[in-house]
DNA sequence: ATCATTGCAAACACTTTGCATACGC
DNA sequence: GCGTATGCAAAGTGTTTGCAATGAT
């Protein structure tokens, strides 16, 4: 994993700005799937006058370039990824953790696999796969 | 598929009103993943005072007691799909239509194997995979 | 008569928009 | 200096809550 967020940004297409740094340093050094609230927060310390705004902002245009993606597993808000790679998203309904769940290089096939049953003529852009359940700590 | 809406609903232990079996017997025959909004439409024709607070409650009613599920491929707001049988959701980015994805059995394997990754100790008690991409009508 | 369901209005939560200010090249 | 990014406030949208009225047994 390479630590050079401004040329990641930058490589995107996007204007690496001070804010749009934090954020995505952010993203990438907490895998936590965090809600546009929770970076707000997180950052409000580092950047008082950071608005809400700011981070909805950055975070629809990081989504737009691929820099990062929406994870849908919540019913109100939406929660961001820096992890582009396919893994598949779990949320345990006690304790409300968001994991990634790593799925050894087979993710790709079970995509395929799951496209191949598109009508024909269908183009798939984007494919996830999501479980609710109980974690280990809390079963 | 069975068309006596009242039992169904009773015999997922909810009682049996006007209101709801009309909401179920929309989604029962419309497979279009409607929204609150769109059920209230719908339904405001034969029921002028159905109110949207109606339909928010049943529809979480029905979901809590897994009558039907809730699907959570667009960004805003919940649909809901009768269909609780294994299948993959697909949504045309560019008509916006969801469409059921019928996957020939393969899906409680795939499944299956998809919960394979979890770690040791997990429940799973729902999964789901979306696709986003376009339909063969707009390609 | 009692208890559950309904429906209005208000509150709430998340996100977007409009616009003036501030920043970076 | 000019164009973009930022941030406040207000508006917009989807959903939930409080509570009184209604309906079913």
């Amino acid at each position: 994993m390479q630590e050079n967020y401004f040329s990641q940004i930058a490589d995107s297409g996007i204007r690496p700005s001070a804010q749009r740094i934090a954020i995505y340093k952010y993203l990438c050094e907490n895998h936590v799937h965090p809600t546009v609230d929770m970076i707000y927060k997180e950052l409000s310390g580092e950047y008082p006058a950071l608005s809400r705004t700011t981070v909805y902002n950055t975070l629809k245009l990081f989504a737009d370039h691929g820099l990062v993606q929406t994870v849908h597993i919540d019913e109100d808000k939406l929660r961001y990824d820096a992890n582009t790679e396919p893994h598949i998203h779990f949320k345990c309904i006690k304790c409300s953790k968001i994991m990634d769940i790593p799925c050894s290089g087979q993710l790709s096939r079970i995509n395929s696999e799951c496209c191949s049953f598109l009508p024909e003529g269908s183009i798939a852009r984007k494919i996830q796969t999501y479980i609710w359940g109980i974690c280990p700590s809390c079963s």
